[in-house]
DNA sequence: ATACAGGTCTTAA
DNA sequence: TTAAGACCTGTA
């Protein structure tokens, strides 16, 4: 058990930022992570985090997935005092972080994204993962699955997945399978990239469009550039950024602030919905 | 009930 | 180059 006092770290906000679709919680401040091969309890108690895990699995994997390396009050500090309704966000979601995740992973989650609820894409997840994801066990014994190879996914028919609730995003995931097991696009490369470079590379596989590629670019290569437009960040923009976003005034971070602002409409919402529903 | 969800592709002008 | 339609399915 590894114990380490974090600032702008949050497990609950993390949980729900609908970056990572494999972290569960599992009950009051634990939670649950399976990322690659590796599985994580995790606990938090104010500032207080307590990772089930050795140090050498804290300092060689999970330290580097939630970007502990990185103080993100670097990032909320460059917000413009002005921008009220960014600060507020960046507030609201304070303890959020980019986290580090897997590039083949974040293709198939985001290509299952679309047009989706968080919670069904995460049940979508759950079902590929339990289907086709290799069976590991947890240091207590208790089973898990990985995430489904590329060359698990790339043998099956085009509509397989749609067992899977899927729908019709089911051809995009086998077909993005069978471009990186049959090494039209490779995984290693795009890892060497630019985010241009990048970008235009997963534009390329079915079913990828502007925003998936930004979402993969962003949690996937921790390219801080990306800014997803998705329709919840396209309604922000239009309320609070009709003369656009100051892209060059937060040039380099600005994948972190719209993970704020996606966040901050999401759950803002949410909270506002719930105090509407108790009144009526 | 029913519009819409962390969109993208296809087809038609 | 832009614009409408189709697409699976289940939440809110």
């Amino acid at each position: 058990m590894i114990e380490r006092i974090v600032d702008y770290f949050n497990l609950d906000q993390i949980c729900q930022s609908g970056q990572c679709f494999r972290m569960h919680a599992e009950g009051e401040n634990r939670y649950s992570v399976i990322a690659g091969k590796h599985y994580l309890e995790l606990e938090q108690q104010g500032r207080r985090c307590y990772f089930d895990c050795d140090e050498a699995a804290f300092e060689n994997f999970w330290k580097d997935y939630f970007d502990l390396g990185t103080d993100y009050g670097s990032y909320t500090g460059r917000v413009a005092g002005t921008d009220s309704y960014l600060r507020d966000a960046a507030a609201f979601g304070a303890g959020i972080r980019i986290l580090r995740q897997d590039l083949w992973e974040m293709i198939v989650s985001f290509l299952i994204s679309q047009q989706n609820h968080i919670t069904r894409i995460r049940r979508c997840i759950d079902n590929i993962c339990t289907g086709y994801g290799e069976i590991l066990e947890n240091g207590h014994g208790k089973a898990y699955h990985a995430f489904p190879t590329p060359q698990a996914l790339a043998v099956l028919p085009e509509d397989a997945l749609m067992a899977c609730n899927l729908g019709y995003r089911s051809k995009y995931v086998v077909r993005a399978a069978r471009s990186v097991a049959g090494g039209e696009c490779s995984l290693a490369t795009i890892r060497g990239l630019s985010y241009p470079e990048a970008k235009e590379k997963l534009l390329q596989l079915y079913g990828v469009g502007e925003k998936v590629a930004d979402c993969i670019c962003l949690y996937g290569l921790h390219h801080l550039e990306a800014f997803p437009v998705d329709t919840h960040i396209r309604q922000a923009m239009e309320a609070h950024y009709k003369e656009g976003f100051p892209m060059e005034r937060y040039a380099g971070c600005q994948g972190v602030l719209q993970q704020y602002i996606f966040y901050y409409e999401l759950a803002g919402n949410t909270l506002h919905q719930g105090k509407r529903a108790k009144t009526s």
